[in-house]
RNA sequence: GUGAAUGUAGCUCAGUCGGUUAGAGCGCCGGUCUGUGGCACCGGAGGCCGGGGGUUCGAGUCCCCUCAUUCACCCCA
């Protein structure tokens, strides 16, 4: 019998690792706060027909890498490929935007059927802001500055913002023509990919990194000529602020960006730490998506965030935070001390907001404490044979040796046990006891 | 979807020209230390050598197929 793993592009989050994972979400949900974004938990497949609609038909994640099904009575669904197009459709579906701007974040799973490799997965982790109801550049800068913050908050350097504008509804015919006026002419020498790009979404041909396409590219017209008085102003804007902020960014002129609902601001964050797959983030403005899905004109701006790579570049800077020993453990020797410190640790577990474990196991002392220092235990309590005819617990600091004997806790009543645990601990005694 | 590399213990990896019983380090369990962790020393458990087929007296090693992983292309988080 084969052996089964998990499926090809899947992960298992486990320790120690997954405490990166609680630290690196806690932050999220600290900075969301901040910023004044509340939380939105979207379905994990969605209909088919939403994506389509919302992310493009003529985009890479449509045409090849959904994954989609029928369900039992033949409606196709699909695994949402990003969260942009289903926490609109949420929106749309409870109103959301009557009451004015709405300010969501989210984090969790996004499914893409790609070959996997460094940084990219078939099941993948996303944090992602939706600012929605506000055309003015100091949204788009908000929204820039908000992951450059988490990013700042685990000393994570080294990295490249891009920016540019790829126009709007007003300026985009023109500067397409232009594409095309540009590439037509020499379209038997662009490669396959960028030939069947020219018709469809020209655009598309700037971020080939096809060699064969790379002089074209090179001498094709800039978006940042052929933008409309508003979309230029707006790009102004946005780029004060960004300097009053103090981020620093490179304009790229040749950054587009894979899904069809952007206008105006897009932009990308990236790190050298990350190999071919260097962007750690990536979002701009979608001016035209909400009404697309059948809402009312509303402007709108938001990134997503690969958590895979965020985590992967902190690894590779060695930025993660070293675990610090807390909480205590409990060592019984023998039948009765075990009987008798069972409901002590039930006592301490109710009291203690720091990992309270005990051993089952019945092992000698001397490999109790190998556990205790394993597990990263600041305090070890012993109690035997001899502790228990004398009514008392040995309170063992693992850090710096120091025992202390208290009085053995009656039942789950650990009170005078927990005040000579936080002294010694050092850590300042819960609110419920300082009344 | 295309290409390349790699699959040997829980983890990281040795394994010669094909040769007899498959190795190390770390980790795990136990002992030295009848009740005091990290260190040291000693011992132990743990392997269908990814799977299938072939060549051979003999295959972890050579050949074919297959599966998986990794990296890269396309594109993105």
């Amino acid at each position: 019998m084969d052996k089964i793993t998990a499926p090809r592009g899947t992960q298992d989050i486990i320790p120690p690792g997954s405490r990166q994972w609680r630290e690196l979400e806690a932050a999220i949900g600290d900075l969301a706060d901040r910023f004044a974004y509340s939380e939105i938990r979207t379905p994990t497949f969605e209909a088919t027909e939403l994506f389509v609609r919302g992310v493009g038909e003529t985009t890479d994640i449509v045409e090849k890498e959904m994954y989609t099904f029928e369900d039992r009575k033949g409606r196709s669904l699909t695994l949402r490929p990003e969260w942009t197009a289903g926490v609109v459709r949420a929106v749309l579906e409870h109103n959301l935007l009557n009451q004015g701007p709405l300010k969501l974040y989210y984090t969790g799973s996004i499914f893409r059927y790609e070959r996997p490799q460094k940084g990219r997965y078939r099941q993948a982790h996303q944090f992602g802001v939706e600012c929605l109801g506000y055309a003015d550049a100091a949204a788009d800068a908000e929204v820039i500055q908000l992951p450059i913050e988490l990013l700042t908050r685990f000393g994570i350097g080294g990295l490249r913002v891009e920016l540019n504008s790829i126009g709007d509804a007003v300026c985009r015919p023109a500067y397409r023509q232009a594409l095309l006026d540009h590439f037509r002419p020499v379209a038997d020498q662009l490669s396959a990919d960028s030939q069947r790009r020219l018709e469809r979404n020209p655009l598309r041909i700037l971020d080939s990194k096809d060699l064969r396409d790379k002089p074209f590219i090179d001498r094709a017209p800039s978006y940042l000529d052929h933008l409309c008085a508003d979309c230029q102003a707006h790009f102004a804007t946005l780029r004060g602020h960004l300097d009053a902020l103090g981020i620093r960014y490179a304009v790229n002129p040749r950054l587009v960006r894979g899904l069809d609902y952007y206008t105006r601001t897009v932009f990308e964050v990236h790190s050298d730490a990350l190999g071919a797959q260097s962007t750690i983030l990536g979002g701009g403005r979608y001016d035209g998506l909400v009404e697309q899905l059948g809402g009312p004109p509303t402007p709108a701006v938001g990134f997503a965030m690969g958590l895979e790579r965020f985590l992967m570049v902190r690894e590779e800077l060695g930025t993660a935070t070293e675990s610090v020993r807390r909480g205590i453990q409990i060592i019984a020797l023998g039948q009765a001390a075990c009987n008798r410190l069972v409901p002590v640790l039930a006592g301490l577990r109710r009291v203690y907001p720091e990992p309270a474990d005990m051993d089952y196991g019945d092992r000698k002392l001397g490999a109790q404490l190998k556990l205790a220092d394993r597990n990263g235990a600041r305090l070890a309590a012993i109690c035997g044979d001899a502790e228990l005819e004398r009514g008392i617990l040995i309170l063992r600091d693992l850090e710096t040796k120091e025992q202390r004997e208290v009085t053995l806790p009656a039942g789950t009543d650990v009170g005078a046990l927990l005040t000579t645990i936080c002294q010694m601990a050092a850590a300042p005694a819960p609110a419920l006891l300082q009344e």
